[in-house]
DNA sequence: TGTTGACTTAAACCATGGTTTAAGTTGTAT
DNA sequence: ATACAACTTAAACCATGGTTTAAGTCAACA
C-alpha cells in the first residue's frame, strides 16, 4: 500500500502544507499515521479523506461542519442518515450560492456592456 | 427625488444597517447625504451604488477591490477603461469559482448517491 | 563529520469582514 | 413633559481560516 508524504499530499490537492497541518489539528484529518521519525504518512484512504475535505472547502462548508461530517464518518454506519441529510442540505446551499452568483454576474455583464459601448463612442468621437 | 433611510436601504438589499455603516466607513459608499439631524439619506443613485456593492460582494470581490472600483467611478470618465478591465477580470474569476463549485458538487452528489444506496440496502435487510 | 532538506511542534501572528457596545441626538406619539 | 423609536459616532470586540515563526529532529549526501 502506497503512502504519501505531506509535500506529496500538498502538491496533489494544491493545498499548502501548513493548511494540511491546520486541518489535522482541527480534527478534519483524524488518524493520520506517522513513521518512526514522526513524519505524517497519508494512506490512499487518508488521501481520499483529504480530497473530501478539499471538496467541502471548495463549496464553502465551514470547518466546524466539515469536522462534524468527518466525526460521523469515523463513528461509522450508525451515522449514515445524518451524513446523507447533511450532504443533501449542503448541496442545496451550494446550488443556492451558485444561483446567487450567477444572478449577480448579470449585473456585472450589464456594466461590461455599458462600459464597452461608452468606450466605443469615445473612440468614434475622434 | 425620493430619499431612503438606512433602515429602508437595509431592508431593500437584505444587508444589516451595521454593514452599510461599515461599508460607508470603508469608502464603498462615498458622498452619502445627511439631513439636518445627521441621518443618512440615500438617493436613488446611492441606492444603485449600494446595489453595485452588494452585487460585487455576492460574487466575492474583496472590500479593497470594491473600494478601488468605487473610487474609479467617483473619479469619472477617465477611468472607464480601468473599470471595464476590472469587471472583465472579475467576471472571469467568478466563472472560475462557479466552475470549481460545480465540479465539487459532483463529489457531493457521489456521496449522496452512495449513502442513499446504502440506506436502501439496510432497509431491505429487514 | 557536518550540513542540507524535509519534516516536526507549539505558539504567535495575521487579514478579512464584519458585529456589538456605549453614549448621545432627534422627531414623534401619549 | 416624557418616553420611545430611529437614528448617530467611535471604539471595542469577534469569528473564521488560515500563515508564520522558532526551535528541534532525522536521513542522506559530500
Amino acid at each position: 500500500m502506497k503512502y504519501y508524504s505531506i509535500s506529496e499530499a500538498s502538491a496533489k490537492f494544491h493545498v499548502p502544507e501548513s493548511t494540511i497541518r491546520y486541518y489535522e489539528k482541527k480534527g478534519l484529518l483524524p488518524l493520520i499515521e506517522r513513521n518512526e521519525a514522526g513524519r505524517r504518512l497519508f494512506s490512499e484512504g487518508q488521501m481520499a479523506l483529504l480530497g473530501t475535505v478539499v471538496c467541502l472547502k471548495n463549496t464553502h462548508m465551514p470547518i466546524s461542519s466539515i469536522k462534524q461530517y468527518i466525526d460521523w464518518i469515523v463513528e461509522g454506519e450508525s451515522t449514515l442518515e445524518l451524513r446523507l441529510d447533511m450532504m443533501e442540505k449542503h448541496k442545496k446551499a451550494v446550488l443556492d450560492e451558485i444561483t446567487l452568483m450567477t444572478e449577480s454576474l448579470e449585473g456585472i455583464d450589464v456594466k461590461i456592456t455599458r462600459y464597452t459601448n461608452r468606450m466605443k463612442e469615445i473612440n468614434e468621437d475622434n
